[in-house]
DNA sequence: TTCATTTTTTAGACCTGTCTAAAAATTTGT
DNA sequence: ACAAATTTTTAGACAGGTCTAAAAAATGAA
């Protein structure tokens, strides 16, 4: 039951098995899967894997996969927290911009105090959710869920409200800035096409932007009715 | 000339190396004195400064001692920036009191990101003291000096402004909080004892308090002419 | 179902940072 | 100035985290 405070390393482990866990929806997670997400050798990853499992933070079968924990999940959360914590930090009080914050929130979520998260959440706001539009654990791993949905599962003449992103690559993110298309904004579906459903939209009733559908399905929104 | 990312260790050596330098203003340091200093067996420290020499971080003399080269300086003025910068955000922003951030300050200090110290420095005002009153770097490793002197070096019937601490223990830190004794506080000398040269001073008119010679050596005050 | 392919694990090695024990150099006391 | 004490370095070991190469298990295709 005692408590070594977890490697940077372990952390990191533990963040990516989340990240797979949440993504592929599956019983088991691969050693590959993990490999291929922190760009380094299955081996290495079984390695780490006999490690966690030994401190309970995850469950581990041999050639069938890893899971984590009730307790893993916590830590996992907690370090989502932090990493989003910061992220709003950064963006709203040091004025970076949304697609800047990421490798600096990497290195930030691991510093160790509960109290220094406690205060700068305080300071923050008790954000719920980060510049992306991610939710925010609270400190019992509670999040709120936005009723989001990708851009390309509404219709025309519907609108909706910007609020997250279902892509976080710097690039992705430059480009929805160099559109003035920012977190809080109106989308209205003027058009859809209907051979490859891509569509025209207009946005804060200003100016109109095409999205090919691949575009518009990263793009998350909370649909508005009436009006 | 490549320059491999400088380890969290590897900084904290060049850190105790330039403490140790500072303080006992000799030629070399010795191994044992950064031993002691990083609670760490003198052998490891040996180790540890020939990677350092290699990287030309220190010059190195075996039996002799180690010294940081202007590249190792530099080094640590940066990372004394750092920590100093995170000090104040974490007091004037996070409400932590100066006994609380060291540690904590100790982790943020090896964030990379020259960035985010410029954004950070900006956001706090340039300051240019720790919440210790001790001096913070500026970004070509210059720093402001005060002409600050020990209390005991005053003599009666002479004031000072309190601007920093020679003794940074928390429970130091904890006692001038409970004599509401803080930096900016002017601090009047209304007696010293001849034989032992302990004092009563008035702290910002209000209060009197007795202070050892101990406790007087290790409060910084700037001196206050005329009145 | 059985052989080929893919995935995963094991084995053995390396590097960093640490230790202890012992050897070497320096300093000190008389 | 020399023996004793101290300081520093070397040698050898170990743990965490990584790698490559090879073995083992699981999967899939004919």
């Amino acid at each position: 039951m005692e408590n070594t405070p977890l490697s940077h390393t372990e952390q990191n482990y533990i963040k990516a098995i989340f990240k797979v866990q949440e993504l592929t929806r599956a019983e088991a997670v691969a050693t590959n899967d993990i490999a291929e997400r922190l760009q380094t050798q299955p081996a290495t990853v079984t390695d780490m894997i006999k490690r966690l499992a030994e401190k309970k933070i995850v469950t581990y079968k041999k050639y069938y996969g890893v899971r984590l924990t009730a307790k893993g999940e916590k830590i996992a959360l907690d370090i989502i927290r932090k990493h989003r914590l910061w992220e709003v930090f950064l963006v709203s009080k040091l004025h970076f911009k949304w697609d800047e914050v990421h490798v600096i929130a990497e290195q930030l979520e691991h510093i160790h105090s509960d109290e220094l998260i406690a205060r700068l959440d305080d300071f923050l706001g008790h954000p719920k959710f980060d510049p992306h539009g991610d939710a925010i654990p609270d400190k019992h791993g509670n999040m709120s869920h936005s009723n989001a949905v990708p851009l390309n599962t509404m219709g025309k003449k519907q609108s909706g409200v910007f609020c997250g992103v279902a892509n976080h690559e710097d690039r992705f993110l430059q480009y929805l800035d160099s559109l003035d298309l920012h977190l809080g904004a109106t989308i209205y579906i003027e058009s859809v096409n209907a051979y490859d459903a891509s569509c025209k939209v207009k946005i804060n009733n200003t100016h109109s932007e095409f999205f090919s559908p691949q575009i518009a399905s990263c793009i998350l929104v909370k649909p508005l009715y009436g009006k």
